[in-house]
DNA sequence: GCTTTTTTGTCACCTGGGTGACACATAGAC
DNA sequence: GTCTATGTGTCACCCAGGTGACAAAAAAGC
């Protein structure tokens, strides 16, 4: 039989991520949270869903993971007794990016993101979330672009980078997403981590198959045709 | 001659970044937000240095890169106008994980963190920033983690990640750092994004140089001489 | 204990992508 | 316009790391 752990203030103030809080903040955030036992490969929630909780690890070991394009899994992080995650749940609208199991047996606390905000920081949920939305909400897309990365080939990590330069910098054009900056293919081989001739031989290949031309030094892509050649799902996101 | 761009309310009202904010907080923002004009290629802030500004780029194209370990430039994101970017400055005590320069001809906006987050959440910036650090500080860390991997061979990324796994999950031993934990190759290998068996590989010739060592299904490490193998700086972080 | 399953260790072989080298095209500078 | 610097296109060659296959060793069941 498995003993339920005892949560109290002090335990919890302890913790790095509360240790600046008040023990009437931690009492409160105790009172609402949930905890409950996770045995070990169990999935506590999984990519894609809509997140609504937040957690705590109490206990154990937690992991993040996603399965990539072409279905390998990447193990993202694992996570440590103490620390908070779920984070998505911070921001307004999002689903989970990655999923999450038991990499061991765990006991893990769940409290919703409008208690755990206004409890610790008393400002309105809404306001708190579009602010973290706005500012690291940048690091977030930049995460889930890299965890993509790993394991994909050239052609792909390309495809991603240009969706991704596409949905930031382009513009519609009667011939697609007309890119609004002056890139040479040694910035893109920076971005993607590839050498300059390599991507420089995948760009004509792309331009050959009609996902991307080129007027002066200004790029024009193909969203749908790009996501496509790198083998994503159509218009994820 | 350049010409100053003209930053109103409504303007900046209309910024994702912005848009939930009311009139007089932009207003108050507006008023302490110091312009400036960054000509291309110039370098706006460096990595390693202490951040204390916070950044809106009004017009034109920024650049986060970093060096990795072996020298390789690594370009981590290009920002476009309306983004807000120098986010480390919203953590307590956080340097630049990245430097940021002018991609283009830029103007910019900067504000000190403390107004930027005291004006549109009126909460305190100390709370505000330690509850940033427990909560989206992993992301940071991954997203750390993972900037660094692009550009390494194996035997780099599998140091950087067990020296990760030593800081999450490492207690002192006579030894050196005991893990807690009970990794197969397979998930080192999922980790670094790799397969097993070159994992393998390194792992057996880590154990021939004393970098590592195995007690059951136990990683000791001993972190230094980790660091050492990687070719990394001694103890960064 | 014994059996089954999971991990580890080590091959031989293949391939995606890095490297260096060089010709050609383009775009600023003046 | 001409000159110079910076990008692009295309080689031939090499190597880190992927793949499949299989034996040995540890763990986990029972």
């Amino acid at each position: 039989m498995v003993r339920t752990p005892i949560l109290n203030v002090a335990t919890v103030r302890r913790l790095k991520a509360f240790s600046w809080a008040t023990d009437r903040q931690v009492e409160r955030l105790l009172s609402h949270m949930r905890l409950q036992y996770v045995e070990k490969r169990t999935v506590l929630f999984d990519e894609g869903i809509p997140s609504d909780s937040l957690y705590l690890l109490v206990s154990g070991v937690a992991k993040l993971s996603l399965r990539s394009p072409d279905d390998e899994r990447v193990l993202v992080s694992l996570v440590a007794p103490g620390e908070l995650f779920g984070i998505t749940s911070l921001m307004p609208g999002m689903h989970r990016a990655f999923r999450s199991e038991a990499f061991s047996d765990c006991w893990v606390g769940a409290v919703r993101p409008e208690v755990f905000v206004t409890t610790l920081l008393d400002c309105p949920f809404a306001e708190f979330s579009a602010m973290m939305e706005g500012t690291v909400g940048r690091w977030f897309a930049l995460l889930y672009r890299y965890t993509r990365f790993q394991s994909s080939s050239l052609r792909q990590k390309l495809a991603l980078a240009l969706l991704e330069l596409a949905r930031k910098f382009g513009v519609q054009d009667a011939r697609g997403t007309l890119l609004i900056l002056q890139l040479t293919h040694e910035d893109l081989a920076d971005l993607v981590g590839a050498s300059r001739q390599k991507v420089t031989e995948h760009m004509k290949e792309l331009e050959r198959r009609q996902v991307l031309l080129r007027d002066r030094r200004k790029l024009i892509v193909h969203p749908d045709r790009l996501r496509e050649t790198a083998g994503l799902p159509p218009d994820e996101k």
